[in-house]
DNA sequence: CGCGATTGGGAAACCGATTTTCTAGATGCT
DNA sequence: AGCATCTAGAAAATCGGTTTCCCAATCGCG
């Protein structure tokens, strides 16, 4: 309030209590060993309330030695399936008392800014995360967008830097905070042979990219155990340009596919797009399902199923999973129980019959 | 990679060079009144770069009592506009040497989650930012979800926090960062009345968010100078849904209109939507035009015809704006000077013609 | 009443930097 | 040669907390 009034600090408490500094602090940080009189902790407390004091973050950083920060790292800001993992790990991290920085990281592979092109600059990423821990900024990180034999990844094991993967699985780093993605493949091919479909096929996102790759095995393990040996798979970019070519690829490639289960939301977009433009009509020529929800999906044409993904569970996850960590227990994967959700919207219905997907494949044939 | 080492500190560096911690930190740190020789400049050198020393952030914000970190407040993470605001203000404080602090301000109103709701926590989350700049965790705060009379913005006034407020304006505080939203409306009011449309109407986004009546107003004061005084304004909420709604009260009251400048893109999902399902063709009956461009946009039925906003530009000028007023300079407002930029697609064309749209509104008379 | 144990809290070292002040020796000038 | 100036860098205070060690007064107890 007082313009002149330099910021309030420990020692102002003191001496307004009558108390010195250890006292104040001890008994702001609830130190057990302390034993104080009653009427002096009343003391103390109303001279921190009066002042309004504060600790100062940086100082008491450099007693304890530790920030309580994190950082998150994550490909892409403007992909929502990253935002509602920030929004989970932000929330707990609050909860936790932490606070949590966020970076972005342009060196990543597989993020297609789909349309809006915008430039990247030419920072020296991966370091720069690494120095976010031994500037001792933060405590740990939250790593959304490792890839195996990153150097990133390297360098934190060497440097010991407190970590986690989120979302992308690194093999054998028992660090790894993922959800059930496996489930989410079973349902929804068990839900499309439910209605009837047969020739179900995949569109993927890149080879490269590892929660792809899974969404990917996935959904091969749930055909094979229903004695489909082999089904078609379409990798395109994580973008809805990437989704439309493979959606347009995989019609032209096997005309008689009844379903398609789409790696991303995005992707759904362009293919639902595709097949519009392929002539092929959604739900009654092809069902289409995507892998995660995104609020939008109501208003496609036609609204898409889908199986919602508990992503902000996941982002508080893996600030659970990282603060464990610096609590020194040993690192450990942790998946996701959560049950992943289908919600039905008007994209998917029963298979057409044998007669009608028999014309279809005629028309198609005399189209070509 | 020793595991066994300690990290390694100014006193270190100082030590192994055979000089003093001032030395060291005065030749880091570019002091002009530091004279050395330049043998001894390549130990003291040799000797950071050997043990790979990386200084203390906290302790430097200590000494130096400065952070160089920001805090970004946004009202919804999964918002395309704010990601884009958030990767541009991102991208600039590295480069400035700050990093940025994330936070989301879950008691910003006119925040539709769209569908996919999620639980709020109940923290006090105002105070709480006051505290990161109090607490001297970060040096200044970008707001992006103040409202005017906010309990938020009257704190950082009254405890004069370096901040600047980024999109939603606030009136008199001399520290808004905003895009020529002005601009836009007329772009897309010159683009529709050029195709022949004159019955244009808005949907605009609820009363109460700032950036929403900003550009309602400048809607209406475009429409204005070409002579038509009160065109037909819809509300809606800042979700598909909000848009699906306003479009079909708006067609329902006035069943004449040509074209529709819609406040936002998820409006504008929900808007097509919306005409599609009252049986209107987008854009021989109507088209649509949104404020602020995303990448589906093109894959959109139809296809969005949009005005592009520089917002990862504007995410710039936000921490430019901030990094100034650090440096003791008067707060002042900033307007983006970029041009807003038209980008067509499939949802604008030419007007109907008279005779169609008589046609036009017969049928929808008989139809209700 | 005398002793040890407990209660209540003070003093000081320390965390890892920055910054101001100061000084010994070298150099320049007349 | 003698004095003022520079050069090169050392010494120490400081930033705002935390934590360990310690001591004086009080209490309980036989």
């Amino acid at each position: 309030m007082d313009p002149t009034s330099r910021r309030v600090r420990l020692a102002d408490v003191a001496e307004r209590a009558g108390v010195t500094k250890a006292t104040v602090s001890r008994l702001l940080n609830q130190d057990k060993t302390l034993s104080i009189r009653p009427e002096t902790r009343r003391r103390v407390l109303d001279a921190v309330a009066a002042l309004g004091y504060q600790p100062h973050a940086g100082a008491r950083a450099l007693a304890r030695n530790e920030t309580r920060a994190l950082a998150l790292i994550i490909p892409d800001l403007t992909n929502l399936t990253y935002s509602r993992i920030v929004r989970g790990a932000f929330r707990r991290a609050i909860e936790k008392g932490f606070v949590l920085l966020i970076a972005e990281d342009v060196t990543a592979p597989g993020v297609a800014v789909d349309g809006l092109a915008e430039e990247v600059p030419g920072t020296a990423a991966d370091t720069a995360f690494a120095d976010l821990v031994s500037s001792r900024r933060v405590d740990g990180l939250i790593v959304a967008s490792a890839q195996p034999g990153d150097s990133m990844v390297r360098i934190l094991e060497e440097q010991r830097i407190p970590h986690v993967f989120v979302n992308r699985a690194i093999p054998d780093s028992n660090r790894n905070v993922t959800m059930d993605v496996a489930a989410a493949g079973d349902l929804v091919i068990r839900y499309l042979t439910g209605l009837g479909h047969r020739r179900i096929a995949h569109i993927a996102g890149p080879g490269e990219i590892l929660p792809s790759l899974e969404r990917e095995r996935a959904f091969l393990q749930s055909m094979a155990a229903l004695g489909v040996d082999d089904p078609h798979v379409h990798r395109g970019a994580f973008s809805a340009e990437g989704g439309y070519r493979a959606a347009l690829a995989m019609v032209a490639e096997d005309p008689g596919v009844t379903a398609i289960y789409v790696s991303t939301y995005v992707q759904a977009v362009g293919a639902l797009k595709a097949l519009s433009d392929f002539g092929l009509r959604v739900p009654e020529d092809v069902s289409v399902v995507s892998f995660d929800d995104a609020p939008q999906a109501d208003f496609l044409t036609p609204p898409l199923t889908s199986v919602a993904m508990p992503l902000t569970e996941l982002g508080a996850a893996a600030v659970d999973a990282l603060v464990s960590q610096l609590a020194q227990q040993e690192p450990a994967d942790v998946l996701l129980t959560t049950a992943p959700r289908l919600v039905l919207r008007a994209s998917s219905a029963v298979a057409p019959t044998r007669e009608s997907l028999d014309l279809r494949t005629e028309l198609s044939r005399t189209a070509t």
